[in-house]
Order: C-alpha cells, then sequence, then structure tokens
RNA sequence: GCGGGUGUGGCGGAAUUGGCAGACGCGCUAGACUUAGGAUCUAGUGUCUCUCGACGUGGGGGUUCAAGUCCCUCCACCCGCACCA
C-alpha cells in the first residue's frame, strides 16, 4: 500500500505521546538547549494555518537538536485568560473557566494532530491557580519593591454598560457592543515602574541575537532623549513650571512657551481676561479622540493663557500659550518654543503670529525653521559655539545658576497594569479601613478567582468581582480590620511574561522554579513567534526578568536570547486570513486530505520563515507529491524496503549530493531557512532516482534529515529500514567535506565578461594554466580572433575571464 | 515626517568574500504508459530573434576584467512609530 498518511500519523503520534519520548529531563549531563514557542490564546475559533508556521519551525531546530545529541526543553502551553472568555461569560452566563478548558482541550487535540515533539508534561496554563500564585507572587514581590503603585489615569468608561472599556471595544468613539457613548473617567489603576528598568532595556538590547528591526523597535518605543529641564517663573506669580527641551542651546530663542491643555499650572495662571476662552479651548480639545488629537495633517491650535513666563537667560517676558501640540505624557508637558529653529513652534507662531528669533547660523528663518547646526548668535555666552558645545555650555550655566539642570527623557511609560474584568489574574491586594494597604502574604497565594454564576459588570466601573461580597470583604483574623480587597485583576501580558520560566519547573510548588534547573536551561536559546509581539510582550517579558535577576530568581540578565519572527500565511487572495473575509484555512482539513507531515514540509517551503507568503493548494499538493516519491523511492506498495536501497552497496553515484544535502540541510536547520534546506533535501531525492541503487547508510542519512520536518513519515521509513526504536534520537549525520571536492572542476571561459566556453581543469591547475587552457578553447579562438588580448583575469577554481578587442 | 525592510520568470522563491542569474517547487507545453487521469514517468519552459546572437534582477547613472550583490540618485510597496519638545 502506499503512502498512507492517516495510519501513520495516528500511529507514531500515539508512540510518542505514550510513550513521553520527548520528556526533558533537568538532571542529564547533556548541553541544555532551550526552543520555545510564543504560546497561544486558545480562541474558540480553533488554531488556523498561521499558528504551525512558527511551531514547525521550533520544532524541526528541537528535533535535530535532539539527534545532534542536546537535552531539549520544549514546551507548549496556553495564554488562557482574556477577553473573549469574559464576554462568551457575560453574554451566556457560562463560566469563562469550563469555557476555556474546552478551548485549551480543542487546541491540544489540534497541535498533537501536527506532530510537535512537546514535552507534554509541562504543559502551562496562565489560568490555574497552581500557575498565577505566582504571577501574583510576582506581583507583590514589585509592590514590595516599589515598583507597583497605584495612579490616576483616564479609562474608557461606558456608563450606558457600567463598564471600563478596551482600546480594542471603543470604536468611533462609541462602544463596540451596542454602541453606547464613551467618555475618559479617571480611575485608580495599579502601575508598574518600567520606566525604571528604561536604560537597562535599552543597552542590553545590544548583546541580543535578535532581528536588527525588532530591536530597533523596542529603542524607538523607549525613546530615550537627552537635555535639560529649564525652570521658568511666572511673571506676578510666585510660581515656576518646567520644561524640558533637548536643544538647551537656543533658550535665547525662546519667545513663548506652551502648556499641555491637561497641565494642572493652566488653571492656577490663567488671567481673568483669558479664562473664558481657556476653558472653552480645553473643553474642546477634552472631546476630541486621541486619532484628532496626533492627527498630524491639522492645523495648529491653542489659546494665550494672559500670562507671562520669565526666560531665565536674559530675563524677557514672553507669552504662555494652551495648546494640543504639547502632550502631558511627555517630558513635563510644558515647552520653551524655538520657533526658529523648531518646525511645530514655527507653524504655531505663524498660525498666531508669535515672534520668532534665530539664534544659530544657516538657514532662512523667513521661510522655515532651521534646525541644523551652525553657530550661535544672538545668544550672549553662548555666542560662536555650534550646537554641541552650545548644549553643553547651555546646562553648565543653567546649573549654576540653579535655574535648571540636565535630564533625560523617555517615551517610554510606565505600564497601566489594571484591568476592570473578572477574567485575569487577581491583583493580591487589600486594602483596610485604616486607609493602609498591603499585599497579600505568599503563604495566602494563590488568591483564586472565586466561581460565581454571577458575572455582570457591577456599574460603578470596579471589575464584576466587587459584586462578590464574601469574596471582597475581608477581615484580619489578627486585628479584626476590616478590608476590602482590591478587584482590578492583570492584564493579559502578566502570565506571559514569565510563562518560559515556569515550563522549566512545572510542578514547583515552593517556588516559582528550581534555582537549579533555571541555570540549566536559561536564557532560552530560541524563542520563535509572531512580530505583533515585537515590542509590548517582548518589553513586557524583559522588564520581569531583569526585576527577577534583580532579587535573586533568575540567574541571566536577559530571557531571549535568539529571536526570530515568522511571518504570516495570507489567503489564497492574497489577503489576510479572516472569518469574514472566508479565506481561513483550518489545519484540520489540511491533516485529514494531505496529513501533517504535508503541511509541515509545505509551510516550511512556502518561502523564508520570515516572509509573509499566501496559501497556494497547489503548492500543497506538490509538497505531498514530493513526500509521495520519497516513500515510493524508499518503500514497496507493501511496506518493505525496497530493492534499490543496498546496504552492501559500493556505489559512488550518490556519495556527492548525498554529502552535499547533508552540509545544507544542517547549515540550513540552523539558520532557520528552512524553505532551502528542503529544497535541497528535493536535489537529493531528484538524483536518488536517477541513481542505479541507493547504499543504504545514504538512504538512512536521508531519512534522518527529513525527520525533523516529516516525523511520522521518517519515523516510518526508518522502521522499514529495518529499525525498532525511533528516530528521534538518531545520531544527526555528518558530511565529509572531502567528497564535496572534485578533483576536476568546470573552468567558465569568459571574453569580456561574458560566459563564452567551459573546460574542466584540475582543481587546483594555476593561473598560468587556466590561461593556457582557455587560450587553446577552439570557441575562445573563435571569438578573440582578430582582437588584441589586452588583459587575462584567471580565478582558479572558478573562471578565466579574456580582455580583447 | 522619522526608523526599519522589500523590489529577481506566468507564480512562490534560489544565488559564499562581486565570478555561469533564475536552484527547488508550482503552473504551462509536448510525449510515454493508460478504458480513463487532477496518478506516474520522460523532455522542455526568462524575453526577443528562434540561426549566429542580443537583451535581462523596480528606473536612471557610476565603480570594476566582471555587479542581483558595491556607490550615487529616483520610484513603488510593506511594517513600526508618529506634534516625543
Amino acid at each position: 500500500m502506499a503512502y498512507d498518511h492517516k495510519s501513520i500519523e495516528k500511529k507514531w503520534q500515539d508512540y510518542w505521546v505514550g510513550d513521553k519520548v520527548f520528556k526533558a529531563d533537568s538532571s542529564s549531563n547533556k548541553e541544555k538547549f532551550y526552543a520555545l514557542d510564543m504560546f497561544p490564546y486558545p480562541s474558540g475559533a480553533g488554531l488556523h494555518v498561521g499558528h504551525p508556521e512558527g511551531m514547525t519551525a521550533t520544532d524541526i531546530v528541537s528535533r535535530m537538536k535532539r539527534m545532534q545529541g542536546y537535552e531539549v526543553l520544549h514546551p507548549m502551553g496556553w495564554d488562557a485568560f482574556g477577553l473573549p472568555a469574559e464576554q462568551y461569560a457575560l453574554d451566556t452566563g457560562n463560566d469563562p473557566a469550563v469555557f476555556t478548558q474546552q478551548n485549551i482541550d480543542n487546541f491540544r487535540r489540534q497541535i498533537q494532530a501536527l506532530g510537535f515533539s512537546y514535552d507534554w508534561d509541562r504543559e502551562v496554563n496562565t489560568t490555574d491557580p497552581n500557575y498565577y500564585k505566582w504571577t501574583q507572587w510576582i506581583f507583590t514581590k514589585l509592590y514590595e519593591e516599589g515598583l507597583a503603585y497605584v495612579d490616576e489615569v483616564a479609562v474608557n468608561w461606558c456608563p450606558a454598560l457600567g463598564t471600563v472599556l478596551a482600546n480594542e471595544e471603543v470604536v468611533d468613539g462609541v462602544s463596540e457592543r451596542g454602541g453606547h457613548p464613551v467618555v475618559r473617567k479617571p480611575m485608580k489603576q495599579w502601575m508598574l515602574k518600567i520606566t525604571a528598568y528604561a536604560d537597562r532595556l535599552l543597552e542590553d538590547l545590544e548583546d541580543l541575537d535578535w532581528p536588527e528591526s525588532i530591536k530597533d523597535m523596542q529603542r524607538n518605543w523607549i525613546g530615550k532623549s537627552e537635555g535639560a529641564d529649564v525652570h521658568f517663573e511666572v511673571d506676578g506669580h510666585d510660581e515656576t513650571f518646567t520644561v524640558f527641551t533637548t536643544r538647551p542651546d537656543t533658550l535665547f530663542g525662546a519667545t513663548y512657551a506652551v502648556l499641555a491643555p491637561e497641565h494642572p499650572f493652566v488653571e492656577r495662571i490663567v488671567s481673568a481676561e483669558q479664562k473664558e476662552a481657556v476653558q472653552a479651548y480645553i473643553n474642546e480639545v477634552t472631546k476630541k479622540s486621541d486619532l484628532e488629537r496626533t492627527d498630524l495633517a491639522k492645523e495648529k491650535s491653542g489659546v494665550f493663557s494672559g500670562a507671562y513666563a520669565i526666560n531665565p537667560v536674559n530675563g524677557e517676558r514672553i507669552q504662555i500659550w494652551v495648546a494640543d501640540y504639547v502632550l502631558m505624557s511627555y517630558g513635563s508637558g510644558a515647552i520653551m518654543a524655538v520657533p526658529a529653529h523648531d518646525e511645530r513652534d514655527y507653524e504655531f507662531a505663524k498660525t498666531f503670529d508669535l515672534p520668532i528669533r534665530a539664534v544659530v547660523e544657516g538657514g532662512n528663518v523667513e521661510e522655515e525653521a532651521y534646525t541644523g547646526d551652525g553657530k550661535h548668535i544672538n545668544s550672549d555666552f553662548l555666542n560662536g559655539l555650534d550646537k554641541e558645545e552650545g548644549i553643553q555650555k547651555a546646562i553648565e550655566w543653567l546649573e549654576a545658576e540653579g535655574k535648571g539642570e540636565k535630564k533625560t527623557s523617555y517615551r517610554l511609560r510606565d505600564w497601566l497594569f489594571s484591568r476592570q474584568r473578572y477574567w485575569g489574574e487577581p491583583i493580591p491586594v487589600i486594602h483596610w479601613e485604616d486607609g493602609s494597604v498591603t499585599a497579600e502574604k505568599v503563604e495566602n497565594l494563590p488568591l483564586e478567582l472565586p466561581k460565581t454564576e454571577n458575572i455582570k459588570p457591577s456599574g460603578t466601573g470596579e471589575s464584576p468581582l466587587a459584586n462578590i461580597e464574601d469574596w471582597v470583604n475581608v477581615v484580619d483574623p489578627e486585628t479584626g480590620m476590616k478590608g476590602r480587597r482590591e478587584t482590578n485583576t492583570m492584564p493579559q501580558w502578566a502570565g506571559s511574561c514569565w510563562y518560559f520560566l515556569r515550563y522549566i519547573d512545572p510542578d514547583n510548588s515552593e517556588q516559582l522554579a528550581d534555582p537549579e534547573k533555571l541555570k540549566e536551561w536559561l536564557p532560552v536559546d530560541m524563542y520563535i513567534g509572531g512580530a505583533e509581539h515585537a515590542v509590548l510582550h517582548l518589553l513586557y517579558a524583559r522588564f520581569w526578568h531583569k526585576f527577577l535577576y534583580d532579587i535573586g530568581v533568575v540567574p541571566t540578565k536577559e530571557p531571549f536570547q535568539r529571536l526570530f519572527n515568522q511571518g504570516m500565511i495570507l489567503g489564497e487572495n492574497n489577503e489576510k486570513m479572516s472569518k469574514s473575509k472566508g479565506n481561513v484555512v483550518n489545519p484540520d482539513d489540511i491533516v485529514e486530505t494531505h496529513g501533517a507531515d504535508t503541511l509541515r514540509l509545505y509551510e516550511m517551503f512556502m518561502g523564508p520563515l520570515e516572509a509573509s507568503v499566501a496559501w497556494s493548494t497547489n503548492g500543497l499538493d506538490g509538497a505531498r507529491r514530493f513526500l509521495d516519491r520519497v516513500h515510493r523511492l524508499f518503500a514497496t506498495d507493501n511496506g518493505s524496503l525496497s530493492d534499490k536501497v543496498k546496504y552492501d552497496s559500493q556505489n559512488t553515484d550518490l556519495e556527492r549530493s548525498y554529502h552535499e544535502t547533508v552540509k545544507k540541510v544542517t547549515e540550513n536547520f540552523e539558520a532557520l531557512r528552512f524553505n532551502t534546506a528542503i529544497s535541497q533535501m528535493m536535489v537529493f531525492i531528484n538524483d536518488a532516482y536517477k541513481a542505479s541503487e541507493i547504499p543504504g547508510q545514504y538512504a538512512e542519512g536521508f531519512v534522518k534529515l527529513l525527520s525533523p520536518v516529516a516525523p511520522h513519515l521518517a519515523e516510518e521509513l526508518w522502521s522499514i529500514l529495518g529499525h525498532e526504536d525511533t528516530i528521534s534520537y538518531e545520531v544527526w549525520p555528518i558530511h565529509d567535506e572531502a567528497k564535496l571536492i572534485d578533483d576536476e572542476v568546470e573552468i567558465v571561459l569568459q571574453v569580456m565578461g561574458k560566459v563564452r566556453s567551459k573546460v574542466s581543469a584540475p582543481k587546483d591547475a594555476s593561473k598560468e594554466e587556466l590561461e593556457k587552457l582557455a587560450m587553446e578553447d577552439e570557441t575562445i579562438q573563435e571569438w578573440i580572433q582578430g582582437k588584441t588580448v589586452r588583459k587575462v583575469i584567471a580565478v582558479p577554481g572558478k573562471l578565466v575571464n579574456i580582455v580583447a578587442n
């Protein structure tokens, strides 16, 4: 019988899972290798063909590393908290835990049907109390270290639904569900002080083996910029405000100042005459959505506050304006405006007819702002200096005069860590009636989510947990003091910040993970996932990891040494797969019709791992055809070994092709270039079909090379080749470099850089010998006839180029 | 606007330090075997001429004996950020 994927795949999957073939042993003395997938959110829709792409890539590497003698940790788990389960609960009254468990079971079934070599004994689930116990524990540590704090932050409050909405639940200013109005409302929120790690998150990127584009995205997100804080006094008030500037050297060109509309200072300094205008402006601005406010195309808007600031360098009175082009969230929410040398200030000054004074030479201030370098003018003690010197000197002056100081600002802001949701890790904090706040003691963790049939909005903006009286209200057993539990839960990011640590020691009830085991496995050697997590997940996880490093829990500064982002698999119409477009391909269907091995092979052969390529049914058929060809080459219809395979063969037809294949496949797997590795395997199979016989050791070697990509078929062929054990721990083939070198090589003969002839020559023929061969070649002689040979370039082993005209 | 990236046959894509452009797969064409083929096998397949040959890696220019690869310039598309002071 021909290649029957259904029976073969079932057989080997049952064996792998049943016999725990891929169990990882932390105590072995093999070198450790940790291959990690970004774990999925188990959605109700199940797996789509995009999921297995990255998973196949890590699986191939894992399987190869095992065969190369490494102890491989390759785990899978579930990022299972999240909004959809909560929505489902709200809609149906069902328990999100039950719903989530069903989805997980479905995901696991689908993933196992693809034959990945996960160690299923290490499966983790972020919604499991034994898991989130440690998520909560990390939070309490952050709290103890002062890195978790409460702040007032505006949230999307929907009065009609009585709940707070996530940004993605708000569409065009109304709730996505029901279309109710949404307003910004300040609420007390837990924040994590990621900004305290900004510099280290930036610097430590250097040593990581990550795509440069991802590093850059993180750098931009952190957005470090150096400059100075400058303090301005307000004329007629006993007040000062601070601006942040990267160009303190242009202080003499500051002709007005601007406060963000939300700046608390605005109401303190606004003049009586301007009060009404300012209030009207602020009202207008707060009505605008974030999108409208940041729309670059729009005209600058603003209003004069009626107050004046004193420029600290020259005592000049300058107007203070309120304008929304200054953001409260960056720097100090206030700027000194230097219209001559800043494009935004220039545009604003032109709009409102404010003075513009050049203080740096170069450019034409009549026409546009000049942001380049040049000698300073109109700047007293800075005159004649260039930009760099000017900045230096200005900061020295400010610090000496007590009018300002050197300052570094970051675009990165602290992490808003609260969610007003039921389906998340409860934040383990109690607010006591005397006003004190304490974190739950470790022995009281996990603080479990209470079971309830009544998940509904609290109506106050608190999470549904606020409805559950006997959970929310607590009494201190020792002092009798009453308290109320925090009702906010953690965001989905929390569980995914450290799951890779738990895989290392998933059942530990005493600690997050055994330090000795962490030392064995960390850092993750290979981490593959989608580029959509390039910034947030990876930054948050790095932050937590550095924190855990600081408190001595983990042994490495960085969690993920090597990172790779796989591309997307698009629908056959070249658009992103989505239910609404009807172009989603379900892996279950492919496994049924073509088999898991075909799906794996096809996804790896489509193109480079990082590229986004459209699904093609024809391409899939081609992948299947290759596996059919492989099967037919090695096995007969009744499942015995093909006569063509001969263990005692002395035939050397395939020698070179085989060794080249071993070399290329090994190198390409290592470099994650699976498409080229597979094409080389195809070349070998084509050669093998042409050969009169296939030496047994080449057949075995090839099956090993194929096994990471098409493990079920490889196991089957391995047993047909007469082996009892799994192929998973067989020794990976090594190529013999000597077999790749031919004694005779083909030399390309060129005239004027164009190939005119070819000739065979000994591989180590000298330049002179090659030149002689070229000149003797008949075709070449015809080409150079009647021409003068100006020059002959001979590259040993490669070519001869004759310059003649 | 800033940062990063990509442009190669009808399609997906290959091409060490500059050294035979188009590996491999899909598709297509012809043939073989077949009652049949959406199976399999064989041959062919960048374009123009189809004979020599010429042209050809987004466009233009340059360096070089030799450029997909290096330099300059322009264009298109994709991703991220976006009034970040």
